[in-house]
DNA sequence: ACGAAAATGATAATCATTCTCAAAGATATT
DNA sequence: AATATCTTTGAGAATGATTATCATTTTCGT
């Protein structure tokens, strides 16, 4: 899954965009985070991208999420506790549930409230540069 | 400014109640997060408290702050870049607007973004115990 | 005022992240 | 394909915010 042709294509494709060299060290952390499904620190992401690159370092790691997120092919995210936690840009933008007991994070989206904060923000007089809503929630049953 | 009878009352009675040990480390903490209309961070405290009690340390800063936290006498704020910072709690609820060239904080709030994210987190099964609500802005000109 | 229990200050430890720098690798040019 | 240049890498040191440790000092009910 993944890794097949057609991704080391887009893969190559958005670093040169991005303007920086292509590694396997690169192309390995792009590709762990394009198969990721949840969001996962950088620890897990190097323990990930060693099975595709066994030459990757924790350094290097930070160094190349940090260059990806400038480019804006990932989002970093610091929910309460432990370190930041990255995932693949997607097209569409969302926000997150929290599931305080397991540490999951679900996304959603309202373009309603999308809408209100830039009106609330209007009012004050700012421009909405970015923002950050996450529910921190548990389960009801 | 404020330090007078009536302050100390109130603060004498929110330990208490806390069923936190009344000393001049807290109360000068607490009388300084009483006074501040803005959201400082555990240095800014400490040297504001140093003003009210000489004798107060960076660990106690934390430390209280931490057992203020606990009691939902104190607000605690992870916003981007920096450390933590605090601000006494208000009775009424609010999100915060950050301004990303001074780093002043304004806030706000909106009913009806609170109740869409209820909405929301009932929708999938989730009940909101806390959340997070942000803008990172910059001036309209 | 007495004594058990809790809080404090100074400093060490921790944890995530960033920095440093010599060595290895990538890209453009020949 | 070899060269020259410029970038990236790995390993570990450094950083910055926060927490833990522990001997000493304070608090507070009796």
């Amino acid at each position: 899954m993944g890794r097949n042709k057609r991704d080391m294509v887009v893969m190559n494709a958005s670093l040169k965009k991005a303007g920086v060299r292509i590694t396997k060290q690169r192309l390995a952390l792009l590709s762990v985070l394009t198969e990721a499904i949840d969001h996962p620190d950088a620890l897990e992401l190097l323990d990930r991208a060693k099975k595709i690159s066994s030459t990757i370092s924790l350094a290097t790691v930070y160094r190349t999420l940090a260059v990806l997120v400038d480019a804006n092919l990932v989002h970093r995210h610091d929910f309460e506790g432990g370190g930041a936690r990255y995932e693949k840009a997607k097209d569409h933008h969302h926000d997150h549930i929290v599931d305080l007991d397991t540490g999951e994070v679900f996304e959603f989206n309202s373009d309603i409230i999308e809408k209100l904060q830039f009106e609330i923000a209007a009012e004050m007089g700012y421009e909405v540069i970015h923002h950050r809503l996450e529910l921190y929630c548990r389960k009801t049953n």
